[in-house]
DNA sequence: GCGCGATTATCGCGTCCATT
DNA sequence: AATGGACGCGATAATCGCGC
């Protein structure tokens, strides 16, 4: 124990640790006792207010290194900016509304920016203002000149300051789950002070900058997306060339995200598609070798493996139902082709260096009903959702008119309906979602709807038939529409776009329900389903503002509702 | 007493000094003593010229920190004067070594070009000669100076001039095939003399480019190979959002067709798989609405959607085999996602306005063993030949050891075996190989290797237990073999690349038969084997040249051969 | 051999005693 | 107060050792 260089019981300080003497004793290599405000030499001096400590505040000779080194890159590329327009586009200050959007969104206060709606001011978001940051002039230090070039290639133009990164990030911030990003945003946020090689690629950074502008839509900062999108497509090959093939995989899940939420399907497909194909490559849903995770360095890359597939699955699972495909991503049927990789757990988990892991298909197991004692994290039950509605969606696929229903195909609806039923018991109940954290809620919000569409999924093709299967759909949209209500207005741009299109299928089960009714009593009184179904329109009205892509299916329910 | 930190008495040197590690000791992290001009572990390595020093000047890590920081200062002072000297850029570079050109590669003989090797002169290749190329087509192609390299902006916009562009496409021409690019290639040639806004779009000529570069490897045009790569990559977000869908497809298919030629296979299988999913999402793969196709204009854009999806289709079917994964473009299993564009006719056939349809699946139809009134076109023989290696892989990937092999399993193998042997007997007979056209020649030795590793692949896994299955391999093996010998040493060069691991496959099945025959009579005589596979090892070493994806299994045969 | 996490040894540098 | 220089911390280079 007290390994303290120094302390010797008592008082007796021997030697102070390095980085912690005051600047007047430095200078004169006295004692310093390392008190603050002012320490006892200075005071003995009479200069106790000019004892002062460089604030080393953790850091190490070479961190402090880097980091000017960042602060003097950003300060190059501000000035090189050519008499900064993009540069300075972002600069707008979003407390100024003077011009913005014509067609009213809503009041213009701050929920537009990134705090949770209803959040407590609790909040991790710094209090610095647009103002600030706009004056926070670069400390400059002069120094010797050499005039060398330096050879650093690649610096992208027009990259964001650090603050303005910093910024960007805490707008992202709350918003990261929404769109399937699992990360450490706190880690992430110190590494922006890094010097630029030691960055994650510049292609994950702008990519998440672009996020950070979609989702303050329709701030002025949002006039930023085409610029940041561009940044980010433009640095993907370099990523991928330089094997940086985790950033590339985040990058293209987020870039792909973007696209499909703004109905553009064919782009959105294109990313999505490749970083599905790439984290196949990469076999980064088999467990991977290591099993014990000795070093902290290891243990982060490992997170990072883990988090980057199961958002490649999320994304993959979930839009190629959308885009009416085939999932890319592999599991199976050969053993050494399914996903093994564990559960996502809690980031904090992980931080401190616990990893579960077990040999058996992750996904496989879920489906087949058997109970795990992992997987309970809310990032796991968000990829245990998309499992479920692409699996439902697989089956679905293969009903067409005049097939032959198997006994083995019913068995595989029951079981997996079983499964649904088994994940949703896991789930928060609807009428406590209010105790979550925000963040939680809107998470548990999008998995119970996924779940609710498996099951229309599954039954969607019987339901004219079959009364069981007209109730269960008409069963399933109850819950969804009973969820939908429980959402604040300003809480919609906060969950997962993909919960739009997945409430166009259930309220197209609920138009075809209503279609039969009326056809087989005309007379009998719809106003039940119909305000069911003002619901879902009502939901994917106020989500199309944020997430384009529901657009087509909301004029098309909309038209039914007269 | 003597924590001397080198040498101790005698020549026993404990640790080295800092800094004063060999630069491949410090990456390998091993033992190095210091000695000059060459340590002893380069000596024992072979690499005793590449043993190299860094030079005495400080280089610890803190210290070069400093030196980027003043630097850095430099540049910021630099840029902050106003007036500004112009900073005398670069007075000396470190690593001049002027005049350090590429060494001279073997005779400049034209076959490096692209004429068919054997061609007789009327073939359409153009007459020029290489200086004439070299002067007009590659604006970098004097061994770029590292200055070149610190000027180059991203974005050189050094597109090539309309002569430069033409020829470039006729080095193309010949290789078209070979990548899988079905086209037009005369009206393409004439489309480059067309403004910009009416030619292909830049990503698709680009990459076209780069295929010409690299097929004249090793000349110096090669050199222009990353230009162009990254002009291709550059446009093809811009293709994707102005919607020219096809040539963003077909130039994600050239792409990764370099990419995995080159054994750069992460970034092959990301624009793959971009590029299926693509295709997929245009419903390429469906037949089109217009059934009869009036005007010329669309009966041209009709021909580029077939033949780009059969392009896809071939990327994915072939090297989603390589690459381990299931391949991506969707065909079933329900009616209507299953593939019914028509087989891919000749070019002429479109030119004068003959496009075949029939609303039968393509693909499914053939692998049930129908017999088509069409599809024998050679580029619908060769879809044919990806489809069947792509099936036979999804079979044989179901198997593993311990497997339990069902009744039902061995009737898909030996259909699938009779609809290959159907297929084979639609292609020319190998022995009349030589009465082709040399462009069909080389597709249809690429369509025989294709069907015979198939049959490797449905029988490998019981060639062990099973003498028919064993026979079969064998079988296959030989014809193959039979196949290489005749290919002249030039042709090599012009087969389509994924007959490389198709042909590592076929030697991998003859690998194993050696091993069982050594195993079971190791007195036996297995020259014939041996030959046999020498056989192979010579056709993936040429090919290896050309296309070093296949280095990795090549370098296993050969210690094979010892 | 190779790649690389873990371990060992070196040496730059901050603290502060002692002398001027 | 100024400062040479002993002292020793801890960042980092060298190297070990292990699994392929
Ligand atoms: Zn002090
Ligand atoms: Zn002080
Ligand atoms: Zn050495
Ligand atoms: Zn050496």
């Amino acid at each position: 124990m007290a390994n303290k260089p120094t302390a010797d019981r008592a008082g007796t300080a021997a030697t102070l640790q390095r980085g912690k003497a005051c600047l007047r004793c430095r200078k004169r290599k006295m004692k310093c006792d390392g008190v603050k405000p002012a320490c006892q030499q200075c005071v003995r001096a009479k200069k106790g207010d000019g004892c002062e400590y460089d604030d080393g505040k953790g850091k190490t000779r070479t961190q402090l290194l880097k980091e000017t080194i960042s602060k003097l890159e950003d300060r190059v590329r501000e000035l090189e900016t050519p008499s900064g327009v993009p540069a300075s586009v972002m600069l707008f200050d979003p407390h100024d509304f003077s011009g913005s959007s014509p067609d009213s969104f809503g009041s213009p206060d701050s929920t537009y920016l990134s705090a949770f709606p209803t959040a407590s001011d609790s909040s991790a978001s710094p209090s610095t203002s647009w103002s600030q940051l706009q004056g926070a002039a670069s400390p400059l230090v002069g120094g010797p000149s050499l005039n060398d070039m330096f050879f650093d290639e690649r610096h992208s133009p027009f990259q964001p300051s650090n603050d303005a990164s910093v910024m960007l990030l805490d707008i992202f911030a709350p918003h990261a789950r929404q769109c399937g990003l699992e990360i450490d945003m706190e880690s992430l946020r110190q590494s922006v002070a890094l010097p630029i090689t030691e960055q994650r690629h510049s292609t994950f950074l702008n990519a998440i900058y672009l996020w950070a502008c979609f989702v303050s839509r329709p701030e002025p900062l949002s006039q930023n997306e085409d610029h940041y999108l561009q940044l980010s497509l433009d640095a993907l090959p370099d990523a991928l060339q330089t094997g940086n093939f985790i950033d590339a995989i985040r990058a293209s899940c987020l870039l792909s995200m973007y696209f499909l939420s703004n109905g553009r399907l064919a782009e959105g497909a294109y990313h999505a598609s490749a970083a599905a194909a790439l984290a196949d490559q990469l076999r980064l849903g088999r467990q991977s070798e290591l099993e014990d995770v000795k070093c902290m360095k290891a243990g982060a890359y490992e997170a990072e493996r883990i988090f980057a597939f199961w958002q490649v699955f999320n994304l993959d699972r979930c839009w190629s139902v959308v885009l009416q495909k085939q999932p890319v991503l592999t599991d199976g049927p050969a053993p050494r082709s399914m996903i093994t990789v564990p559960w996502p757990q809690e980031i904090a988990e992980y931080k401190m260096g616990h990893v579960s892991s077990s040999q058996v298909p992750t996904i496989q197991t879920f489906l087949s009903g058997s109970i795990s004692a992992n997987g309970f994290s809310s990032a796991a039950l968000r990829v245990k959702a998309s499992a479920l509605l692409s699996q439902a969606h697989r089956l679905a696929d293969k009903c067409y008119p005049g097939m032959k229903v198997s006994a083995q195909f019913i068995e595989e609806i029951n079981n997996l309906e079983h499964v649904i039923a088994l994940f949703c018991s896991t789930l928060m109940p609807i009428d406590q979602l209010d105790t979550l954290l925000l963040e939680e809620k809107y998470s548990t919000i999008v998995a119970h709807t996924l779940a609710q569409t498996a099951v229309v999924f599954l039954h969607r093709f019987f339901a004219a038939e079959n009364q069981t299967s007209n109730e269960k759909c008409a069963q399933a949209a109850r819950i969804c529409a009973s969820m939908i209500k429980r959402i604040g207005e300003k809480e919609f741009g906060f969950l997962d776009p993909v919960i739009g299109p997945s409430w166009s299928w259930v309220a197209d089960s609920v138009v075809s329900r209503l279609d039969r009714l009326e056809m087989s009593w005309p007379l009998s009184d719809t106003s039940d389903v119909r305000a069911e179904l003002a619901t879902f329109a009502f939901a994917m009205s106020t989500i199309s503002l944020h997430f384009p892509v529901v657009a087509p299916a909301l004029s098309r329910v909309q038209k039914r509702l007269v």
